[in-house]
DNA sequence: ACGCCTTAATTCATGACGTGATTTAACTCA
DNA sequence: TGAGTTAAATCACGTCATGAATTAAGGCGT
């Protein structure tokens, strides 16, 4: 992950780089776009662009008529230089998903969870199971495979070997990448859920071309992912943007993290249904939560109670996310996460009222809050650009194949 | 601010950046330190340090036995090769401050203020007449000034002119920079005062080496700088780490911004004065928190209010500063300001337990929680630190005066 | 078919830069 | 005084981005 700096040969790797991210979300584009795009010279954008060429990560598409001069040589990513896996490791499945380059699906798998238990050797088999059957009805060999990106919920702590604590699940430092590794050898990128989730709205949803964001997560739980300066802020030991556990009322609700008061208390959709406390149809807690919503909205004897819950909710959220506003300043915030879809179809407006009632006017104005545009494979999609980046940053070099025996 | 990157050239002022960066911080080194140091070859410092000698801000000083061989000659800034004032716009008074570009102080002038009453045509007098005043007392001419560093409170909104957002003490869009144009043409640099706090204690204080760390200011009301890769986070407007207005409970207190439940409301000076609510000795809040504190310590029928008061704010504290932790999971955090200081004196370790009580394990684990090590005068030290950064970015071009005619 | 025009892309010559190897500088010690 | 040692400067070389010049590839009018 060193990144060295100052040579004149990092010069060209940077410029690679920049030309690559532009290419990868605005093509297809020709040598000429690409050269007003980087503000790169026409004679560099040439040079590096057969380079790209000649390594197979770039193809010539096409053309296009420029009234009266030569065509346009249209240039796109090729989408089939390599391959990526996407993991969602999610509270009741694993999913595994395959991808070209230029995120089209391959192949899916998924891989049932006990909600209430999760078993590392569980997981780890899922995972590796996955793997192997999206490979298969992929069609793809494992040397064509540039990375495998893994989104699981808890914070993954970087390192020689990432490790993850779930601490609202009983995950201590579970060395999940040591684990893996016992059964492939393809590179793996780990990283919290929020976090790919939040990076696949960045780079295909709502979140797209925003330099500073923040992607709210409310599922069961709740989390976050912060983007700086158009990239995942990870922070010092990568668990930052830990949003749910928030303290929003000082000596509020106990929430399952062992604290109290935290966001997570009041607003996730699992302490939803335990404000609302009584019964609802549904076995799961998405069907749950939509009954619930359905409630307040039709009459009947529950509906001011539901109602009531809602209300309280969007207060809580509206209070956590002005707290988002006034200290990250982002031009956008999107709302994501099954439960925050839910809530934000019913009342993204209250939502957005009661963000402002809890921010300063002046950041408050700069932030749009909108719901997220990608649908429950987001994670696994953010996920798999995990090892797309790298790429782009020009770290993994020229044949595919070589990643492997990067031990 | 553009900053062009990708020719050649660009790389050679990349290279003399961290150079001058990091002669600035650990001056004096020998070349070969510098080599060592910033991971360029001997010759490239060779030639830059050739360079900077020239230009005349950098000077060889003295030299170091090296057993047998040629000495060492080291290398130090020019202390004089300009100059920076900064400016702290606080509730009682201005300050402003001349230093050389090592920060060594050369003259100071003070401006009272009425607390009560934030004149915009006061404030730009009293900054302008300091202006004048320390250059006369130091001895310095205009033309040797890089710039001057305005710290104000209020959130500072960055563009062709800096706009000044002072929702707590009506300003609204003040064109602070456009008021001051008119009386000087010395470069401006505008920025809020939570923020040139954190920088100087980041540049000079407790934060030193930090790469992500949070400046928690609390007087009577509370701000913040917050630090990610090593520079101040400003976000998409340049109002990041408003952290005074983060809701901690949803529903309470009224805050002088409007809202309910801002931290601000229960932790800041006024704030934990206004809880209390029995009258304290002393005419200005600082005597006055002091004295709460002394009340809570001795023996005595208001004691064990007093003691509630002050234990309550530290665990409002603790909330916040757990929440910082979870979102930005820095590795310090740093508690400053005249009611911070007062505050960590007495109970920085319950202060710590809050913390830990409201926030994540690992996030926690990887924090230290520390208090400030500037004085009083690190609001304007850090906004003289404005223009040294530029100069350090390698912006401003080689003689100092040039800088006046920057219109 | 042919030449002219227009636009895209490549090639070329140039200058800037960083670097390893070599050389020079500066000082110690025997 | 000369050998040894370490620091710094210089040199020769390779890499790179770039503006200018050149070539490529089409349309259009005659």
């Amino acid at each position: 992950m060193e990144r060295r700096r100052g040579t004149v040969r990092d010069l060209r790797r940077d410029n690679r780089s920049v030309l690559l991210w532009t290419l990868y979300f605005d093509q297809p584009l020709s040598r000429q776009d690409l050269s007003q795009a980087t503000g790169l010279s026409p004679a560099s954008v040439s040079n590096v662009t057969r380079e790209l060429i000649g390594e197979g990560v770039v193809v010539e598409a096409g053309s296009v008529d420029s009234d009266g001069g030569r065509p346009r040589v249209l240039l796109r990513m090729n989408p089939s230089f390599g391959y990526v896996i996407g993991v969602d490791v999610g509270e009741t499945r694993i999913r595994v998903e395959l991808f070209d380059l230029m995120m089209t699906v391959r192949a899916k798998a998924d891989y049932p969870l006990n909600p209430n238990e999760h078993g590392v050797g569980e997981v780890v088999d899922g995972i590796l199971g996955g793997l192997a059957t999206v490979l298969a009805d992929g069609g793809v060999a494992a040397s064509a495979v540039l990375g495998v990106g893994i989104g699981v919920p808890g914070v993954v702590e970087q390192g020689a070997e990432a490790l993850v604590h779930g601490q609202t699940y009983g995950w201590d430092a579970v060395p999940l990448e040591g684990l893996l590794r016992s059964g492939t050898d393809l590179p793996l990128y780990i990283d919290n859920g929020a976090k790919t989730m939040g990076q696949a709205e960045l780079w295909f949803g709502a979140g797209r071309g925003a330099q500073n964001a923040v992607i709210a997560l409310i599922g069961s739980g709740v989390g976050a992912s912060v983007i700086t300066n158009g990239s995942t802020y990870r922070g010092s030991s990568s668990s930052a943007g830990e949003w749910g556990h928030t303290t929003i009322m000082v000596g509020g609700r106990t929430c399952r993290c062992g604290a109290s008061g935290c966001l997570e208390a009041y607003a996730g959709a699992e302490a939803i249904l335990d404000r609302y406390g009584l019964p609802l149809p549904g076995d799961d807690q998405e069907s749950a939560l939509a009954a619930l919503i359905e409630a307040a909205a039709a009459p009947g004897p529950a509906s001011a109670r539901a109602a009531e819950v809602l209300d309280d909710t969007v207060r809580y959220l509206g209070a956590g996310i002005g707290g988002l506003i006034n200290l990250f300043n982002p031009e956008r915030i999107i709302l994501g996460g099954w439960a925050g879809l839910l809530l934000g179809e019913r009342s993204l407006p209250a939502i957005r009222e009661e963000a402002r009632r809890h921010s300063l006017r002046q950041p408050f104005a700069e932030t749009s809050i909108e719901l997220c545009r990608l649908g429950p494979d987001a994670v696994a999609l953010g996920a798999a650009t995990l090892p797309v980046e790298r790429l782009l940053n020009g770290v993994a070099a020229a044949s595919p194949g070589a990643s492997r025996s990067a031990s």
